[in-house]
DNA sequence: ATGGCCGCTATGAGCGGA
């Protein structure tokens, strides 16, 4: 089974770099974030005529995610699900393949003095009680805006104490990954310096001035099952790219 | 030290992103 994750960067500017992409890579499962549109406006048919179903939860503008898969897809939950009032369309999860896939958008968190930042941290802790409220094995994929460690990091110095690198941050994915969850690409890739976000602006991603925030996690059991993990580089190459790259898993 | 780019909007400047 292969199953990626992909900040798509609005749905709408990337349909047809999206379809082309899957008809290349042909993921059985695909988590996508920053979809930036209203169901009513989400693009099924097109990803139904390339073979995959979906499970949509959007919102204007801003955020949204979405799982499409081979199968389809039962159990769907959109958001946290946890009684806290939060409009934000940031999680999605559903069982396909006979697997519980929880996609994520965790919040940016803009910078460590922003209002914002707390809700990013409240956020990493609702995840992590939504996690552990489900019994069986898990697959939690997505956009986490956090580094784990500096060598998911280009520049250590300069991004230190900063957004995406902070120790808070991390503190707070390393509790979601003491669930246990296993961070897939590192299990299988422990030597770091290989990205996943970099900036539109200058020559970043030319010089590969980036940082590895996305991420899938898996249940131990299921993460001892994956065969490889790859960051797909050339799907941030050329004209009309995302900022992110598509994160692969391969599972037995 | 700052900004540089991109997508969005009852747009054409401002917000959010990372």
């Amino acid at each position: 089974m292969k199953l990626a994750t992909w900040n798509i960067n609005s749905i709408r500017a990337r349909t047809d770099r999206l379809i082309g992409w899957l008809a290349a890579e042909q993921p059985d499962i695909l988590c996508l974030q920053e979809t930036k549109v209203e169901d009513a406006q989400f693009p099924t048919a097109a990803l139904e005529k390339a073979g995959y179903h979906t499970a949509i939860y959007g919102q204007k503008s801003y955020n949204g995610v979405a799982i499409a898969s081979r199968a389809p897809i039962t159990d769907v939950q959109r958001g946290l699900s946890d009684g806290v009032a939060d409009d934000e369309a940031r999680l999605i999860a559903g069982t396909t393949l006979g697997v519980r896939v929880v996609c994520v958008y965790v919040p940016n968190g803009g910078d460590l003095t922003s209002d914002k930042f707390p809700y990013k941290l409240a956020w990493y802790r609702r995840l992590r009680a939504f996690c552990e409220r489900h019994a069986g094995d898990l697959v939690v994929a997505g956009d986490y805006n956090v580094t784990a460690d500096d060598k998911d990091v280009c520049d250590p110095v300069k991004w230190a104490g900063h957004i995406h690198c902070s120790e808070p941050e991390r503190a707070a994915l390393a509790e979601v990954l003491g669930l246990p969850l296993v961070d897939v690409f590192r299990r299988l890739h422990p030597e770091g310096g290989v990205y996943s976000w970099w900036d539109y602006r200058g020559v970043a991603f030319f010089k590969n001035q980036g940082l590895r925030i996305d991420h899938i996690l898996a249940t131990p059991a299921l993460a001892e099952r994956a065969t490889a993990c790859t960051i797909d580089r050339n799907a941030r190459k050329g004209q009309d790219a995302s900022d992110h790259a598509p994160v692969i898993a391969t599972f037995t």
